[in-house]
DNA sequence: TGATTTAAAGACCATTTGGTCTATATCTTT
DNA sequence: AAAGATATAGACCAAATGGTCTTTAAATCA
């Protein structure tokens, strides 16, 4: 996985996966079919990760504004530093092959759906406790959330973020909460 | 540029940058040297593109909400249907080169710079004519803004938006003008 | 028209790509 | 220790990659 995130799926050739999985050619071949399967495999496990944080951060029986905060800290910390400038293996196959490619394009699409879903969803369980500013939809919030979250891991591919962004995450939510 | 844009660099092979031109091999490589000069010119025009269309939205010399407005449907429009499948090259480029590119990071992280600039300094005229919402920092402001339609441009790939997306965008400033 | 520059077509090249296959070595398992 | 299964190294392959070069045709200019 890790060798496709850094480099892109065009970008990483045959020897460099034989190196980071550490296994012959036939081998490779023998356990995952070519490469095309491989990266399915990868981009499987780099989705699995991401959901399952989410699940954490985003946890129904936690306080959702609480949650909230905790799934925007998570992308401020991976938008800092050496974090920040690896980038993003969705957002990057997104822009690499989704569109050509429909085993792809299928699970990144539904990866989007679920995020912006459980955003959603916590940011109802905030509105249901009051905690929503007046006049806050919770789909369009969630959308707004999941789009700046998503572009921050963008720019700070080129400028890893710091300080401004976490100042800017607050702003956000803050426009939203109370 | 269209070929880059819609394939990526890697992706797009000689014979592609053939067709696209109608050039024969060896004036191509007479004309601009070489693949990545090639490509560098591309990322150049759209990136001077983008730069021209968000001196006319948001020209100082109109009013910077009109602007902002503007600004964002300029992005809604963009992500909508085939506009939005395509994608966008500078965010392609962004996750497929930039950090192992020193050409174009540098392109780039300028373009995502004059882009907070602009949509920051059309937020402060804002807020100098008082029509900023209480609490709002055009700086911060200009980041959430920015990453918002980055993101747009993402998950727009496999699921171009539509009306949801023009409402999150109306939601968004909302929160910020009065 | 005839000479000279310019561009097109595509043969050609070395390298790299993803993928297969065989021969050798390393384990298990009895 | 012997036999069988398993994995390794790496030779090998066809196709495609980016890039060069020569030959031929078209345009320009005197």
């Amino acid at each position: 996985m890790g060798v496709f995130w850094s480099r892109g799926y065009h970008a990483t050739a045959l020897p460099d996966l034989l190196r980071a999985t550490k296994l012959s050619r036939g081998s490779l071949y023998a356990a995952f079919g070519d490469k095309h399967s491989l990266f399915l495999r990868a981009l499987d496990c780099y989705i699995a990760d991401a959901v399952t944080r989410m699940d954490i951060e985003l946890d129904p029986r936690k306080d959702p504004v609480d949650g909230l905060r905790a799934y925007l800290a998570g992308y401020v910390e991976r938008t800092s530093g050496a974090h920040g400038r690896r980038g993003c293996l969705v957002i990057a196959t997104t822009m690499e092959l989704a569109g050509r490619d429909a085993d792809v394009n299928r699970r990144i699409a539904s990866f989007f759906e679920v995020m912006e879903a459980r955003v959603a969803d916590a940011l109802s369980r905030a509105k249901a406790a009051g905690r929503l500013a007046d006049g806050v939809d919770p789909a369009n919030a969630a959308r707004i959330l999941v789009c700046f979250v998503e572009g921050l891991r963008v720019i700070s591919k080129t400028a890893p973020t710091g300080a401004i962004t976490q100042a800017a995450a607050d702003a956000l939510l803050d426009r939203f909460i109370r």
